[in-house]
DNA sequence: AGGGCCGTCCCGCTCAGTGGAACGCATGTA
DNA sequence: TACATGCGTTCCACTGAGCGGGACGGCCCT
């Protein structure tokens, strides 16, 4: 294992949970010894790429500003922004832009304030059969990323969500069919999504979008043509900026 | 020089205007010997900090997803998007949220589409004392701050761009005495904004919101109490989620 | 054919990185 | 009070991982 590798699974060991640890603790995440974490944690200060706290090290600013310079990211949501702006203003909801990552996905842009108790963050990740995005991205992906999520089990975040291969495909033909995906509380009790795929200019997927709200208040019939034409609008931006 | 510091340095070669780089460029840019560049990106591929692409290497999305984890920039977004989305919903004018590091000014969030052709992206940074938010945290900083802004020069991005120390310590005393900076074209031609400063939990600086936009169609009767509004709310709530 | 630039590969040297062990210092426990 | 257990920190002898000069083959211009 190389100090790379093991500098790597230092900033691995931080999540959501624990934006501060010590090195005790970041010896037992990343299974090194406690001598090498230490200093491992000065050299990755001295980098920038950790902090010191009065309580333990933290993800260095400058890894915000390096994560913002990631081409897929920034491309993407420089031409997202505008829309998914026009999107929240007209429907009053959440506006999700996810890419898929493997077979989970990835939360890219978020727009919509945290209104309800929604877990979803920007750069947080989802299993892709759970969710409106993540479905709809499947469907249009080739075959075998669809396989790739149905061998690595299809977990269930809430009695809704699809568990079976057999109805996964099913969903998939459906979702081809309409051209959209809707998520009726499969990954959040309570709250539903509907959405649309996001195309680049070679004509693949590159990204989902979905208007996401609270089941009550979201409207299958309005919300889909709405977030079918953002879409559109995405794909075709992406495709004369040449993505 | 530590492997580190090698490995640092090629992360530091990306920049917003050369999003995929090849090896002889890379080492060009690092000052590495060409076979070192070419093992290094070896291994932060493997450790997905970087990607291959077909003419180069681009930084990996893992850094992204790492980026979002940043505990200054993440519990910041988080408390301040609803707020800067209803400011953006009010006003319809660019809404941006920056912190200090250093002598420069990082943008954190920023709503309101690529209308005009602003330059300002997140993660982005620019001289502290050319912009309403950097003039705004450098006259609740603390002096030594602004000293170290003087020290570091005064460039002008703008033929009005404040380019002299006693011009900016006047400017300074003047924006604690109405708890607001304005920004008239200092930074880009055609384009001004009203910046407010916010505290965190220990009444200290920690950020600057502003409204921008084309200088004729800002109003700062109006968009001054916007803005020391919604930044004021943004600082009471980061006192009681404590911040 | 020649020159220049590209990415890639090899391999012997050496020093940077390693990690076990010990330390001082707070805690909580007997 | 004495002990146990956690914490972060420091030291240092060993060694193999990282280093980089140099060579190679492919590509695109003269």
């Amino acid at each position: 294992m190389s100090v790379l590798a093991r500098a790597t699974a230092l900033l691995a060991a931080f999540d959501e949970r624990s934006p501060v640890i010590g090195v005790g603790e970041l010896a037992r995440r990343s299974g090194l010894p406690k001598s090498t974490v230490h200093r491992l944690c000065g050299e990755l200060c001295s980098v920038r790429l950790l902090e010191r706290t009065d309580d333990g090290y933290q993800l260095g600013p400058w890894l915000f500003e390096l994560g913002e310079l990631v081409p897929t990211h920034r491309t993407l949501s420089e031409a997202a922004q505008p829309i998914m702006e026009d999107l929240r203003e007209a429907t009053h909801q959440r506006i999700h832009l996810a890419v898929l990552d493997g077979v989970e996905v990835v939360y890219v842009n978020i727009l919509g304030g945290s209104s309800m108790g929604l877990s979803s963050r920007v750069g947080g990740r989802l299993p892709a059969h759970s969710t409106g995005v993540g479905k709809v991205m499947l469907a249009y992906s080739s075959r075998s990323v669809l396989q790739a999520r149905i061998e690595a089990g299809l977990p269930q975040l809430t009695p809704r969500t699809i568990t079976t291969a057999e109805n996964l495909v099913a969903e998939m033909r459906a979702i081809r069919s309409i051209g959209m995906a809707f998520d009726a509380e499969e990954s959040h009790a309570g709250v539903s999504c509907v959405a649309a795929p996001v195309f680049g200019a070679d004509r693949k997927i590159v990204a989902g979008l979905s208007i996401t709200g609270p089941t009550a208040s979201l409207d299958p019939r309005t919300m889909g043509p709405a977030v079918r034409t953002a879409a559109f609008v995405l794909s075709r931006t992406l495709r004369t900026d040449g993505i």
